[in-house]
Parts: structure tokens; C-alpha cells; sequence
DNA sequence: CCCGGACCTGGAAGCGGTTGCGCTCTCAAG
DNA sequence: CTTGAGAGCGCAACCGCTTCCAGGTCCGGG
């Protein structure tokens, strides 16, 4: 017995395919009686109309594309937590694109499996090349990225600089002079956080802005996560001039510093201060001090503005879709800061 | 400029539209030069096929959806990264359900967005009803269940009993007779890990095997992730007996016990032993022994089933439709587990 | 009593492809 | 030279729904 179809539906009801459709739709006028009836009709044969042939003819898919690098690192995952519910309570299906390497990225954005598909485009954190910026644009749909502004179109995210600067100012007020920074390196995907560069600038913008002077001796960089973290404080650790206290560009470097600081022996916050960004949900385990920020909201947020796009303005004028969406970030004072030993409060 | 349709590139080619489409679905015979020519328009128009209507002529969608009741979480993220590759290799576009909650879930069965979207669908680990399950089967796709095994259908997951087991085991040889057990609480989503029954019956079945006792008062839960198994393993200390060693159901709560160890000032593994199973990513950072699997590769395994169903056996009848793929775990021996203190090799 | 308008509902034309069927043309065998 | 097999390709019929347009009813007002 093959699905039933919007005329099983009519016959049953006895009203055309027409009404049927009005009345599963929602959008015109059909007497309260008569839609019942073919509420009933529909529900007795479980009929769910087919996406592709109403999206075919209405031209609306109610689908969105949600364009990822990873899905397996926390930031990604919380994103895709906070879109994906908002879109399902929305009625709107997910079509999930995992974008990890360079080659995924060219070769999906040459080929743009998203064009008639969806209704619109999420991309989060993606490091675009401009060819790939200009085949979005060219979709012509409503768009929203998140984690990375975009001229002309919506989005959501943090300030990055602002966010890093927030962190080391903490330790300059808790007395610190000698402030390290861990960077992430690109991966064998080929990816570094789009963050990266920014955070980077919010550090050395806030060091200098402190009086103090950035070192380049004070900085060290590992590959992505955890291990990486624990590989640059090693490298931090064997240089010539120790830090008081380091910033992690996030937190799975911070969590790895740790490690290795653990592991030397050294006290956290008594012999080093450490502080990360993005307070993932390791930090509180670890107790890490951290510049927190809510990226479930980022998605959730992200998601709206895409939502307010589709049912409002038609991809393109003022309003919201160029909105840029800045969230706050929070200093998550934890354990492991402290001001430098040997430093007493007046 | 409205998006080409077939028929732009069918005049641009000096073609029909059909041979428009045979040519780039590749199926029946064209002339290598008129495909070519064929190609070239496409080409130069950009022109991508609408899903939509193709879908709708031909049956078929060549969309996946994919059902988890959770995306933040280590092992689902992990399971959507291998399921994403494979498919998006594959041409298939993967729709994302993303389930959290028993709510959630209800509606999502009974208005089975599912119907005509997608070709095939994979869920993973998904705490179905029979309702849910009926509904599931009623849809008559080629499915897939990764994480548990459902009668009939094809399924890939690893034995979890012996999974615990292995864990077990390996405490036994070490020499401990004091085993407990930390087990996670479904949450607020009212989600316990699908396997949670399975692994407790692991650890107790092989502690029984073992010719020890199954002492309730070594047995501590707490609700998902590192905090509760910090607050199960808080428990477990200030009950009546202590425990030589801990297994606990997976790595996160491991993890919190770890800590909650670590500020009671006792020595993982001198005073007491810990081995959890998953191999999270942060297992190995902390050091931590487990029984690992290799969930990327479950992911992988699972997608691969399904399209072996897709373009094979028509949903239903023997073969790969039933196989219950069981994939090995390897047991990971960190630094979390020594023999019981007072306890020397004969 | 007649007419205009509001309100429902049905008919039918697509939406943009796929594909069965059949026509045309080429070429080798009879 | 005739005939038949194939290969290539076009015609047209859908796939299942949405929506424009027009027709039919029912009312209230003139």
C-alpha cells in the first residue's frame, strides 16, 4: 500500500485536492467545518504531504542548509544544538553539510548541492575563501553566518578581541607582567579557528594597552585541542622567560596546559596563572578561569535572525538581514588565577 | 536571472531536456559528444538540477535522515562526523532530526516529518517506544540503527556487556576484589544512554564471574557527565565501604570521579583504581584506562550499510538489510589503574 | 425583486525534472 | 538492395502538490 496522496485525502473528505491542500496549509480561507473534515480525512490515512512535491510547486522548501567544518568539536556541536532546535520547533528540516577540509569546502561550494534545497543558509565559523563568499552570494538566499561577520549580511558571534582582552586584563589587575599566550595552529584539515587572528590581535592589543610589552618568547603554539595546548605550555616552559601567567586562545589549550604544568610540578594558580576562552564545559571540571561565552544562544540566535529573514524580508533589503549580532561574553572567575607569587595586595 | 532550468541548458546544448537530464544522471545511453556538449552548458550555466523535481519524478530523494537524541555529546558528535563523510561522499545530503527530548521525540514519530524526505534513515542510540518503533517500520525505508540492535534490521554497536566486562576483568587480574560501579542518571531530557542496562549487566555479570560478590553498597549513579560521576564517586566515598577500584559506565563519569579523587587527596591508582569505557578524547589526557571503541568508525559502518541497502535490496528482504554488525573494543591501559594498594605480584 | 460582494470551493495550469515508448538513422548481414 | 538490430534522442505523460482564476452560494442593501 503506496503513501497516500493529497487526492486519497480529497476523496475521503469528499473535497477537491485544492481544499485539501488549503486546509493543511493554513494560508487562505476554508470554512472551519470542512477543514476539520479534511483534518480528520488526513489524519485517518497518517498523509504527510510530500516536501518535494510542495516545495516544488510553492517553491519553498522549508529546509535550511547548515554549513559546518566540524561537528565533533564542542563550539560546533553547541552550535548545532541551539539552530537545530529552534528550527525543528519551526517546522523547518536541518540539512546538515560537514565541511572539514579544504577540499570538502571547494569542491561542495563548486558544486553547490544547496541551490534549490534549502530556503537558506547557516554557516558557522567557516573559513570562506572569496570564491566560496561570492557562490553564497550568489544563491541569493536568505543567509546568516555565525562566528564570522560578513559584509552585507546578518550575523552573530562574540568580539573576539574584546573577549581575549577581557582575560588579560584580569591577570594585569591580579598583578601579572609576564603574560604568555598559547595559540592553536591549523590542523591537517587545514583549519584554524577563524577566530584565531582576531583573538591573537585582542591579546596583544590588550598587553600593550596595559604598559606592558607583547614578547614574542611569551608565546608558544600547539596544535588543535588538548594536546596541543599541553605541547606549546611545554615549549613555554622551556624557553628562555617564564611567564606568570598565560591566556589560552581557548580553552582545550588552557586544559592541556594544565596538564603539562601538572605534570612539572608546577602549582596552578601559585607558581602560574592560567585563563582560556570559551568556558568549555571541561573548565568547570578543571576549575579554569575563563572568558565564557554562550554558544548555544549564538546558534539559537543565529537561527532567528535566519527565520525573521524567511518570513520577512526577501533575502537582501535593510532590516534585519544585515543585522550584526555581538553577544557578551563573561569573566568565569575560577581557580586557577591568582596574582603572581611573591605579589601581596596593598 | 531566475535559476536555468533544464530546458536552458537543453537549448543551449541544442538538445532535449531529457537528453539534458540522461546526461548528467548518466544512467541510459547518450552519444559521448552530445553529453559532453551537454556538460559544457551545464557548465556554463551553473545549473544544478532542483532536488525537488527530481526527487518527485524519480522516487527518490537522495537525502539520508539522520536521528540522535543528542549532538553536544562526545559519542554522537563523533557517530555524526563518520555518518556525514560516508554520505556526503556518496552524493547523499544528510537531514539532522535532532531529538533531545521524550516530547520531542513523541511528536517527531507521530508526525513522521520523515515520510517522503529522505531515502534511508540511520538512527543513533535513539531510546525508541514501540510506538516509535511501529512508526519507524511503517515508513518502509531502508533503516539502520547504530547503537542498538533492532530485530530485523541492520545494526552496528559493540557488546557492551563485554565491553564492561573487559574493564572488569582487567581490575580482577590486577587483583582487586572491591569493584564498584558509577552509573550515569537519565537527565533532564528523561534520557538515560540507551546502554546503560547492558553495561551494568556487563559489570555485574563479570564481577559474578569472577567469584566476587555483587555488593549494592559499591554501586553509586549520577546525572550525565562529569559532574555526576564527581557526585557519584563523593558517594561512593562516604559509604559504609570503600571501594579498591571503579568501573565506571563511560569516561565522562570517570572523569568527575578522577576529580572528586584528586581533591580528596587520594591517589589515582595507589589508593584507589579507575577504568572507564568509551575512550572519550579527554581520557587520554588525563590518563585515564578504558575500554575504547571507535565510534567514528561506527558512523562510518553504519552509513555504509545504509547505502548498501539503497542501492541494493529494496528495503526487506534478507542479506545486509538484517546484519548486526558488532565492531571490536580494545581495551586502553593508562595510568588509572595499578594493583590494590598492599598488593605485590606473587 | 435584483444586484454586488464576501466567502468557499473546484478546475486546471504549472513547478522542474525523469523515463517509457517509439521514431530515425546507421551499419552490417543476408 | 532489403532488412533488422541497436544506438541516440525527442515526445509526452506523469510525480504530488500549490495557487490563480473563475464559478456558485448566500446575504444584505437599494
Amino acid at each position: 500500500m503506496p503513501r497516500p496522496s493529497i487526492y486519497d485525502v480529497a476523496a475521503l473528505a469528499g473535497v477537491s485536492a485544492a481544499t485539501v491542500s488549503r486546509s493543511l496549509g493554513g494560508k487562505s480561507k476554508v470554512a472551519p467545518e470542512t477543514r476539520q473534515r479534511v483534518l480528520d480525512a488526513a489524519q485517518l490515512l497518517s498523509y504527510v504531504a510530500s516536501p518535494q512535491a510542495s516545495g516544488l510547486a510553492s517553491g519553498r522548501t522549508r529546509a535550511i542548509g547548515v554549513v559546518v567544518p566540524f561537528v565533533t568539536r564542542w563550539f560546533f556541536s553547541e552550535l548545532i544544538s541551539g539552530v537545530t532546535d529552534v528550527l525543528r520547533d519551526s517546522g523547518y528540516d536541518v540539512v546538515l553539510y560537514h565541511l572539514g577540509s579544504a577540499r570538502d569546502r571547494d569542491s561542495f561550494f563548486s558544486r553547490m548541492p544547496l541551490a534549490r534545497r534549502v530556503d537558506g543558509v547557516l554557516t558557522c565559523s567557516m573559513p570562506l575563501t572569496d570564491e566560496h563568499t561570492l557562490a553564497l552570494r550568489a544563491l541569493d538566499l536568505p543567509y546568516v553566518s555565525i562566528g564570522s561577520p560578513m559584509p552585507g549580511r546578518a550575523s552573530v558571534g562574540i568580539d573576539e578581541v574584546a573577549a581575549v582582552g577581557a582575560a588579560v586584563n584580569h591577570l594585569v589587575h591580579l598583578g601579572h607582567t609576564r603574560i604568555g599566550y598559547l595559540a592553536g595552529e591549523p590542523d591537517d584539515a587545514d583549519f584554524g579557528f577563524i577566530s584565531a587572528p582576531q583573538r591573537r590581535r585582542g591579546f596583544e592589543l590588550a598587553v600593550a594597552a596595559a604598559g606592558l610589552e607583547v614578547d614574542p618568547r611569551l608565546q608558544a603554539s600547539g596544535r588543535y585541542g588538548t594536546r596541543g595546548g599541553a605541547s606549546a605550555m611545554a615549549s613555554l616552559l622551556a624557553g628562555p622567560v617564564l611567564p606568570t601567567a598565560v591566556v589560552a586562545e581557548y580553552d582545550e589549550l588552557a586544559l592541556g596546559a594544565l596538564l603539562t604544568l601538572r605534570r612539572a610540578g608546577l602549582d596552578v594558580p601559585g607558581d602560574l596563572s592560567v585563563v582560556g576562552v570559551d568556558d568549555h564545559e571541561m573548565a568547570e571540571v578543571v576549575d579554569l578561569s575563563t572568558v565564557g561565552q554562550d554558544v548555544h544562544e549564538q546558534g539559537v540566535t543565529g537561527a532567528r535572525l535566519l527565520l525573521q529573514q524567511l518570513d520577512g524580508a526577501p533575502a537582501g533589503d535593510g532590516g534585519a538581514a544585515e543585522a550584526v549580532h555581538v553577544l557578551a561574553t563573561r569573566l568565569v572567575l575560577r581557580g586557577s588565577t591568582a596574582p603572581p607569587a611573591g605579589w601581596r595586595t596593598r
